[in-house]
DNA sequence: AATAGATTTTGACATAAGTCAAAAATAACA
DNA sequence: TGTTATTTTTGACTTATGTCAAAATCTATT
C-alpha cells in the first residue's frame, strides 16, 4: 500500500528523530486532501483548526483592509502553512488561506499537535524548532523592511522566495511587499 | 540565602510546570546581572550567545541602516529578549542589544537551553510556548501594517506597548514604526 | 489561428511623508 | 534657579509612491 504521508514524515525527519510510535501516530491521524485551484482552508472569523503541509502547489494567505484584497504570505510547496496568529492562539482569524493552484495538503488539528507533543517529546521538539526556524524567518525579514524603496523591497523578497513570480501575480506580490502594483512594475522596469 | 532567580523561574512556570530538578538546573546556571543605562548586551557581527529575561529596565534592539540607527523593538520589563534571528541560527547578528536605563538580566547561553530541552521535556515545552507565542505577536504587528497611515501606525504600537512613549524617545519609536520623526511628532499632534 | 479574458505596463496627476533647518519645550545639572 | 543639553515641534520645500485610466501584452479556450 502507499503512503501519501511520506513527504511529510521526511519534512519532520529535517527537524527532529522520528520513533516508529511517532511515525505510525502521525500516519494513523493525519488527513491527505488534494485541492482544487481556489480552495478556502480557512477564512476569516473563523479559528485556523489545522497545521498544513503543503506537498505540491501553492497556498496564499490574505485578508482584507478597507475592501482590499492584500496579500499577507505567500508559500511554495514542501512548506508548513496555517494563519499563525489564529492557529496559535486558537482565536478568530483575520486571514484567508487558499491555494492558487491545484495542491495537496497533510494536515492535522491543533488538537491532535497538543497530544502527540504531551505524547512524543520528538515530536515537540519538531514543534519548537519549525516555529523557531519560522520566527526567524519573520524577524529577519522585516527587519529595517520599512526604510526600503519599492526596488530593494522586491529584491529582498526575491531572495526570500526565489521563485515568487513562476507562482504568484504581480499584484498579489505588490499587496505582500505593502506597494501598489504600478509602483512594483515600474521597479521591476 | 536569596533566591535573584525566583521572578525568572516564576515566569517560565506561566508556560509550562517545572520539576525541582528543572528549577535547580536553571538556578544553577542562570546568570544575574544588573547593568548600568546604555550597556551592550551584543552587537553588530557577534552571535547572541544569549536568551535574557529582562527582570527590570528596558531594552532596545537597533541596527545601522545607510548610517543611521533604526531601532528594531522595545522591550518592558518581564520579557524574553535577545536578538532573535541570531539567537536562533546562531549566525552573527544584524542588531545591537542596549539598555535604555539601569536593568537586570537573567540569561542562560544558546549551548546551555540546548542541553536542558534535552534533559528536561517541560523546559523544551517552555522554549516551543515561548516561540509560539513571539511568533503570533510578530504575526499579528506586522500584518497590514504597511497600509497603514502614520498615526494608525502609532495607534497599533500604542496598543502592543502601551507605555511605549514612558520607557523610548520619539526618535527611537518613529524608527521602530519605519517613519520619520517628524511625522510622527505630526501625527500625534 | 482567432476571440475573449486576465494580467502587466505606461501615462498624468495628486498626496503623504521625507528632508533640512530652526524654534520651542522639556529635562538635566551645577 | 539659572544654564546647558536633549528632545520635540513647527515650517518650507522635495520626492517617492499612490490613484485612476487606458493601452499593451500575455494566456487560455474554442
Amino acid at each position: 500500500m502507499e503512503k501519501p504521508i511520506i513527504e511529510f514524515i521526511n519534512y519532520i525527519r529535517q527537524y527532529s528523530t522520528l520513533s516508529n510510535e511517532a511515525e505510525n501516530a502521525i500516519v494513523a491521524l493525519a488527513r491527505n486532501e488534494t485541492l482544487a485551484k481556489g480552495s478556502i482552508l480557512n477564512k476569516e472569523g473563523k479559528t485556523c483548526k489545522r497545521l498544513y503541509f503543503l506537498k505540491s502547489g501553492t497556498v496564499r494567505t490574505y485578508f482584507y483592509q478597507d475592501g482590499k484584497d492584500i496579500t499577507h504570505w505567500i508559500y511554495p510547496k514542501n512548506n508548513m502553512v496555517t494563519s499563525w496568529y489564529s492557529y496559535l492562539s486558537q482565536t478568530p482569524s483575520k486571514d484567508y488561506i487558499e491555494t492558487t493552484e491545484i495542491s495537496e495538503v497533510i494536515s492535522l488539528t491543533y488538537t491532535q499537535w497538543q497530544e502527540l507533543y504531551t505524547t512524543f517529546p520528538e515530536l515537540e521538539r519538531f514543534g519548537r524548532l519549525l516555529i523557531e526556524e519560522q520566527m526567524a524567518l519573520l524577524d529577519d525579514f522585516y527587519k529595517g523592511y520599512y526604510f526600503l524603496s519599492a526596488k530593494e523591497k522586491y529584491q529582498l523578497l526575491i531572495k526570500a522566495i526565489p521563485n515568487i513570480t513562476q507562482i504568484a501575480n504581480l499584484g498579489h506580490i505588490a499587496s505582500m511587499l505593502g506597494i501598489s502594483q504600478e509602483t512594483l512594475s515600474r521597479a521591476r522596469k
